[in-house]
DNA sequence: ATTACATTTGCCAAATAATGTCAAGTCAAA
DNA sequence: TTTGACTTGACATTATTTGGCAAATGTAAT
């Protein structure tokens, strides 16, 4: 299964019929690259995602969610408790974000 | 805040009283190492992980879950859509558990 | 205050991983 | 069979992580 960042821009791409060539270029990147991060075998810098996302005209967060969920994917895959560390991670971060300290 | 992995393997090594010069010792690691893994400031391997877990007498799985969710956590720490993003992550997660192809 | 020992810190070299780039490859439509 | 879009693989470059050492800090006992 390959990234749902990927699939979620390139279809949003298709729909909007353009090329790789055209996106990449906008991006300055090689249309190579590209091509890499639709299919979820490179993954994007954020600041590549915000831009985009102002591309293919959607929101930032939208983008970002899925782009966040890859790489959380990445790290638990093939990982028996990845469930659980999951939530762990996910109590940390709530925890965290009603005591608003770093 | 340090990480979840860390604070527990230091508090067990503390409960027997072992030093770290002992445990890096069986680890065939430096000193300084540990210590930075035990205050989070380096990440332990997973082939560390489970050896610490012998020697402080706990199951893998409860130091492994911990060791994951602070990975998790390094990635999505600063984004504002980190429980989106774990929420999405998720899913995917049950999604290929129940369907178990990889 | 001095010693002895445990831990931490800073630094840097070595190892590892991620990225960018290019050229050649596949594939489908005309 | 030519063209254009996309993919693949290889490689050099760059960035990040790690391991190891020496010096620094902390702490308790003498």
């Amino acid at each position: 299964m390959s990234s749902q960042f990927g699939n979620k821009i390139r279809t949003l791409r298709e729909q909007q019929n353009l090329l790789l060539r055209q996106v990449a270029s906008i991006l300055e990147m090689d249309t190579a690259q590209l091509s890499k991060i639709e299919r979820g075998e490179r993954q994007a810098k954020k600041e590549t995602v915000l831009k985009i996302a102002v591309i293919l005209k959607v929101k930032d967060d939208e983008l970002l969610t899925l782009w966040l969920a890859d790489q959380i994917y990445d790290v638990v895959k093939d990982e028996k408790n990845a469930l659980k560390a999951m939530m762990v991670a996910e109590e940390k971060v709530e925890y965290l974000k009603t005591h608003k300290q770093k």
